[in-house]
DNA sequence: GATAAAGCTTGTAAAATGCAAGTTGGTTTT
DNA sequence: AAAACCAACTTGCATTTTACAAGCTTTATC
């Protein structure tokens, strides 16, 4: 890493930034929190075309973070699992503000009907909601 | 910009990754929010010594998509004044959401006593009292 | 009209990214 | 048990972005 680390310590922002501050982790973080995707081979196949390097890496990183665990899938020994940690899964707050920023701003975000009220509302109970399954993913499909 | 552009649509996460997805417009949004600094030259002077092209890039990006103005300051007419836009001030509560992940996750980040309680239970009353300047701003003392 | 300060732009080397191709290591197939 | 297969990468290289230093421009101020 090329940025001097030591800059980048005792500010929130700052902490986060290093973590999550860029494109493609925000790309992966959704897919992992709300398109249900666990494995290498699904995150490739998402509608952005991420380079396989540039996902490597960015697993790596996100694992070396604590935002996720790997680990080989049971029930498909040649695969691996990418399951966000409690750490990673404590941004969706914060992915949920995004929603209802995005919402707000953003005339082709599309949102099913009440998601975004209960974002605002109510970010923790939905929150949970997401993580238990019980309510569906981004819209996935795509070109 | 290189990016396919017409792969950015639809998503809330892909729309608001494109506009503030990179450290550098983390850290800006932070000075403006919660810093207090308005001008180019305090920009300059944070911690993180941002490069002048990076920064006039961003500041230009930002304009451009909404987030800040750009006005000569009536009291100085040699410098200009960047402020937030309702736009970029509606990123507060979602920055806010940052300071408690970074606070639960990161033993360097310190936050004043109340903030991040405060931060949680009511994000919107927050940061209300921040952009009426009644609450202060992040330490912004370093290096 | 000279000096200075804020807000940039430009040049260039270093680093990160994008793309295509190749490699690895388990798995199923024959 | 060898062959073919597939997910998950790694590698090489061209292109783009970033970092750093220097210089330019415009508006005060002396």
């Amino acid at each position: 890493m090329k940025l001097e680390e030591s800059k980048w310590h005792g500010c929130p922002i700052r902490y986060a930034a290093e973590i999550i501050g860029d494109k493609w982790t925000f790309l992966i973080l959704r897919d992992l929190m709300f398109r249900g995707k666990s494995s290498y081979k699904a995150l490739m196949e998402s509608s952005e075309k991420i380079s396989t390097n540039i996902l490597a890496g960015r697993l790596r990183k996100l694992e070396k973070n604590g935002m996720l665990e790997k680990s080989v899938d049971a029930s498909n020994k040649k695969q691996f699992v990418y399951a966000l940690t409690k750490k990673g899964l404590d941004l969706m707050p914060m992915m949920l503000g995004l929603f209802a920023w995005s919402y707000e701003y953003d005339d082709e975000t599309y949102l099913p009907a009440g998601l975004v009220g209960e974002a605002k509302r109510n970010p923790k109970e939905l929150a949970k909601q997401f993580r238990e399954g019980k309510i569906l993913v981004l819209n996935a499909a795509e070109s």
